[in-house]
DNA sequence: TCTTCTAATTGACTTTGGTCAAGGAGGAAT
DNA sequence: ATTCCTCCTTGACCAAAGTCAATTAGAAGA
């Protein structure tokens, strides 16, 4: 099995042990659009690599109604904080832009994680980058209107430090970006088509093209505590 | 120095050399109402632990638009989170409800967390625990409307087991309890009187008595991927 | 007790985003 | 090409929350 996915954080310092355990007990597999991976408050017995598509992380309540929890690209890992909520899946998983996703029994985790500090460390710090990632957004909802919102989300799809022209393609539907800002799809066709006024920026489907970044991070980020370029983004490569 | 703040998650572990570094090298003061602790992006050198009062973490955008990270009661701990970000402030610290705080060198925390496989891995189930409730936040953020932000609140501050009445004290300005569920004083306000229509809650001032958690719950709950009562706060106990 | 200041409420109005319903555009399969 | 289906957009309307301004209630200090 290909080991390159795991050459991403937090599992640099793992354990040799750890790495032939995956070899043995790892299951990578091809998922199609619409697979829901688990549910949640499942039993949880694995965490999750994803190679290749995006997943989105969810919880809904009775009457249906979703909430994102995330959506995820390639490189990402989730469902391992089962390792400390008594292995209950803490939201749902499904699989909204095909590709291959790698399972992986939480057990041996827990145990590398156990024997080794220095996994367990870069967990820590890789929780961290998370949880300041949840403050922004907790911000971003209070504070920016949708065009806002939508214009940030943008901005973090492309290299904040090139300066010139930019052609961003949208990861996924609209519907659900849209849902990941914390909008109606109606909203967020209206705020796009406002954001396209107020920044000048093209659209075609799902690209999105502009002359440089200036127009746009002046707009959406006068209503955000951090500064132009963002530093997270920075620090996660 | 009381050691007994340390009692307290992710502290039980921890090694006799990280409490004799306590005894030597933490500090235990008394704060009023307003003392700013620190402020975001400020180098940081040190940790708290609320022993009594309240904190509020925040951050604010150029025009001076506050954003409420969280508001924190005694027993919690704040700003360990800069072990693993360069010692930057990920966000202000205010002192809200006058009480005494008890900061320490971060370095202490370092080389305990660094050593401590057990400490790491309860801050790892704490930090789990954090993420949870920023999931749930932003979820209610979304689904909930402001009168049933307000109840979802109030039923978080009582003991959900018991049956029967009982008696809220807000813990702190209604100003702040509105900032912290991301809605104006205003609005705050008029949801408050909202949700005594459709609850039959009895408010005085800072007191909010009922007569039992069903009908609250009910109209609160109806908006939440959750169950009640609340596990997590089962959890932390 | 009286004053002063801040917190909280209320009213009138505006803005934003959500809802419901109807089309339209584009891709995949036939 | 044609059909079908899903995603997206648009319009008309509505509901929720924000804003601005005026008042009132309550707590702290003199």
């Amino acid at each position: 099995m290909d080991m390159s996915p795991f050459q991403i954080p937090p599992f640099q310092n793992a354990s040799d042990v750890f790495f032939k355990a995956l070899q043995e007990h790892a299951h990578s597999q091809k998922y199609k659009k619409g697979k829901i991976l688990f549910v949640h408050e499942d039993r949880a017995n694995f965490f999750y690599v994803i190679q290749t598509g995006w997943v989105k992380l969810f919880r809904e309540t009775i009457d249906g109604t979703q909430s994102i929890v995330d959506i995820l690209p390639a490189g990402h890992l989730f469902g391992e904080t089962a390792l400390f909520t008594q292995n209950l899946s803490p939201y749902s998983a499904e699989v909204i832009e095909p590709g291959i996703i790698i399972s992986i029994p939480l057990k041996i985790l827990k145990k590398e994680v156990e024997s080794n500090n220095k996994l367990a460390l870069d967990m820590l710090a890789s929780m961290t980058r998370y949880r300041h990632q949840q403050d922004r957004e907790i911000e971003h909802r209070t504070i920016q209107n949708a065009p806002q919102r939508i214009g940030c989300f943008l901005l973090r799809l492309t290299d904040q430090n090139k300066s010139g022209p930019a052609i961003i393609h949208l990861p996924y539907d609209k519907t659900l970006v849209a849902a990941r800002l914390g909008m109606q799809p109606e909203t967020f066709s209206r705020a796009l088509a406002k954001l396209k006024e107020k920044t000048g920026i093209r659209i075609k489907g799902a690209t999105v093209e502009l002359n440089n970044l200036d127009q746009l991070s002046q707009y959406s980020c006068a209503a955000c505590s951090s500064e132009f370029p963002c530093k997270d983004l920075q620090a996660a490569k």
